[in-house]
DNA sequence: CAAATACTGGAACAATCATTTCAGTATGTG
DNA sequence: CACATACTGAAATGATTGTTCCAGTATTTG
């Protein structure tokens, strides 16, 4: 018996996590999102509440739209070594051709938020290890094909690679020449041999 | 003719150092800068010019003071493999008694500004060159002893252990934990095997 | 003493910040 | 039509932002 809403909340969230992502929490302000999200402040305010939880949001939906398909990738029926070549080289491939220079929103974040902000600090240690996981079950398939030799201590390697993961998106802000990203993913993975 | 400066122009950089590093360039506020630094806003103006140019002189005071002692330790005379291992422990030493995980301030920097800073991106990617080649310079004295085996790519190693570095810079600002640093490292240094 | 410089503290500036509120309008259901 | 909800646009709030300026005081050298 009432009106409708007439956005589509993913949408405009999807709108706001992009703003988040390309210039960080402190330097979006509600001002911009208010215009790059194309919805007005009143609605803003009540549908997603304050800025701080506009942001949380973000996160989550930059979680559940570009984390997780990256996860799922390692996820696959037997996904194995091949599956991590992949994702390092789709990293390469998103790095290299990521104009704004953006990176992993993730990391952006864990840099700002996560020494002061302990319930943001703690959704990013909680992502990481879903990364780390999805790297072990990886590992577990290809030691069990073969591929990996069988003393390795996999839960290390899957630490090992997520934190290699974080270091290439640090340098791709830095230096995005594609020789230079595939050399790092070649040295970083010819650990696994 | 005149009256002298009261404050040492290094130890009241040292300070915006701290304050930058700590809560990055949007976070700082002139206002808190010119109680951390413990003189006058005029002088501060005076001094350092606007808060740009007193945060690429906080950089330059980082690189000064913190990132060349990790140069100088490579560059030492005769320093090979077991450097690279020491500069490393050092990178786990520090990052576990952080406890304001301040992290790098470079590679805070790199990831707040280098997107939007083309002035400060040039300064950043310089250091990142300046560590590779430190990095370089070690393992080719490694491989002349023998330390390492003489097929190996060392200016790819290098990139690798300069990306490496950053990596665990970021973690350490998730998860604090010796033990998973350790294994991380560990990993890492295995490729030199 | 006189001139030059460096300090202090605070005021003033215009701009921007996040947030709240409100009056008005549109669109739906009973 | 009546009521409920959702929209719009704008204004107002009070705080904070970076920066400039100034009057007054202190310290140094010629």
């Amino acid at each position: 018996m009432a009106r409708q809403k007439e956005f589509e909340k993913e949408e405009v969230l999807e709108k706001a996590m992009d703003a988040f992502w390309r210039f960080g929490f402190e330097r979006t302000s509600m001002q911009s999102l208010v215009k790059n999200m194309g919805i007005n402040r009143s609605s803003l305010y009540e549908t997603f509440g304050d800025k701080r939880s506009l942001f949380e949001a973000a996160i989550t939906h930059y979680e559940k739209t570009r984390m997780q398909g990256m996860v799922d990738c390692l996820q696959e029926m037997g996904a194995s070594k091949p599956a991590i070549a992949k994702v390092f080289d789709s990293l390469i491939d998103q790095s290299i051709s990521d104009e704004e220079r953006r990176g992993c929103f993730l990391t952006n974040t864990a840099i700002e938020l996560c020494p002061h902000d302990p319930s943001v600090a703690k959704k990013i240690a909680t992502d990481m290890k879903i990364v780390e996981q999805a790297f072990y079950k990886v590992l577990v398939n290809a030691q069990a094909k073969g591929e990996i030799d069988p003393q390795k201590d996999l839960s290390q390697i899957a630490q090992y690679l997520t934190s290699s993961f974080q270091g290439i998106r640090v340098m791709a802000k830095i230096n995005q020449e594609p020789e230079f990203l595939k050399n790092i993913v070649k040295v970083t993975l010819s650990v696994l041999d």
